[in-house]
RNA sequence: CGCGGGGUGGAGCAGCUUGGUAGCUCGUCGGGCUCAUAACCCGAAGGUCGUAUGGUUCAAAUCCUGCCCCCGCAA
């Protein structure tokens, strides 16, 4: 099967490697123009490096829909797979396979349609996930489903671990789906619509955790937000980020700190946080422990 | 040349503006005390202060210059 795969971050790159392993003609990868990345850098979207790597033929288009068109036809696939592409693809594109274009998406449709799916689940607190391989249609993530894969939640995981766990369980996913695609034993079931919810892009003011925050929507935001944005708090103006945190006994008011264990506890509404690892400005992640032995002062201050 | 912060014994920080014997907290090691809460007391080891053949100076962690590395912002 000649198949396209459109993808761009890391997520979508055990999707490309399984399928470049299942034995697929991939005939060619279309992903985002590289961009400067931090510190001006130009740097290359993680699927282009991949692909370049299992020498496959790169494309990278600012607007697929307005620069990609002749290309699609040129390449003529059977089966497009779009992986968190982060395009919209005109029905024009869509309708260039004979077996239509798959998408592996990083919940359990109809829930979390959008771009951030699985920082999602943890700000809901959910305790299970999934992913789910659906045909791409041009309404985001509306298409329908081929097969969902559940994955449990654990307590410590972050939207770090999860995107993994996530990518691989796609991978393994989408496989299956191109198989049963060529035994035709696919079927499609439609969406239920009216159960739809959607997750917005996220932005780094939402990491932000206040002494109006609730202790657990902090510890939720703690674990959706690591590796990126990452919670923080304001002390004085300066940012100071806060990872892997548990539930604490509230022993103050909201917005002070106090010191257990070696952990940073920080006293919220209803309830407290114990924070373990901690990140200032300028700094590198240290743990609790190490930044109070240079801070004690924070256990005078309060955030914002 | 996008902007800013930082590199000081094993860890986290101070000192740098106003050059002049390298400091604090923690850890480590030794000893003592002792059954709680990161225990306490005494003592010790450990640093050519990121790096340069650097520059200025009687004297540089401190002022000036080049380079390396780390972090964040912005994109």
């Amino acid at each position: 099967m000649r198949i396209v795969f459109l993808g761009t971050p890391d997520f979508a790159i055990p999707s490309l490697r399984a399928i470049a392993a299942s034995g697929h003609e991939i005939v060619a990868v279309i992903t985002q123009p590289d961009k400067p990345g931090n510190r001006r850098v130009m740097t290359p979207p993680p699927v282009k490096v991949e692909a370049e790597r299992l020498g496959l033929p790169v494309y990278q288009f600012s607007s697929i829909r307005k620069e990609g068109v002749d290309t699609v036809r040129i390449l003529a696939p059977d089966l497009m797979v779009t992986a968190a592409f982060g395009q919209i693809i005109s029905q024009e594109i869509l309708d260039i396979p004979k077996y239509g274009t798959l998408n592996v998406h990083g919940s359990l449709l109809p829930k979390y349609r959008g771009s951030s799916p699985i920082q999602q689940c943890l700000l809901e607190g959910d305790s299970v996930t999934g992913v789910t391989i659906m045909r791409t249609a041009l309404a985001v993530d509306s298409g329908d489903i081929v097969l969902m894969k559940e994955l449990p939640i654990t307590a410590d995981d972050t939207a770090g671990t999860l995107f993994d766990k996530i990518s691989e369980l796609g991978a393994t996913a989408i496989v299956e789906a191109i198989e049963m695609l060529e035994k035709g034993t696919v079927a499609y079931t439609p969406q239920d619509h009216s159960q739809a919810t959607f997750c917005k892009m996220i932005s780094k003011s939402d990491a932000l955790i206040t002494k109006d925050t609730d202790a657990t929507i902090a510890l939720r935001k703690v674990r959706a937000y690591d590796p990126w944005p990452v919670a923080y708090v304001l002390l004085s103006g300066e940012r100071l980020r806060l990872y892997k945190s548990a539930a604490a006994e509230r022993r103050g008011a909201a917005g002070t700190f106090y010191t257990e264990n070696g952990l940073l506890c920080l006293n919220l509404v209803d309830g407290a946080i114990a924070v373990a690892e901690v990140q200032a400005e300028g700094r590198k992640v240290m743990s609790a422990r190490d930044y109070l032995v240079g801070h004690k002062e924070i256990l005078e201050k309060t955030i914002e």
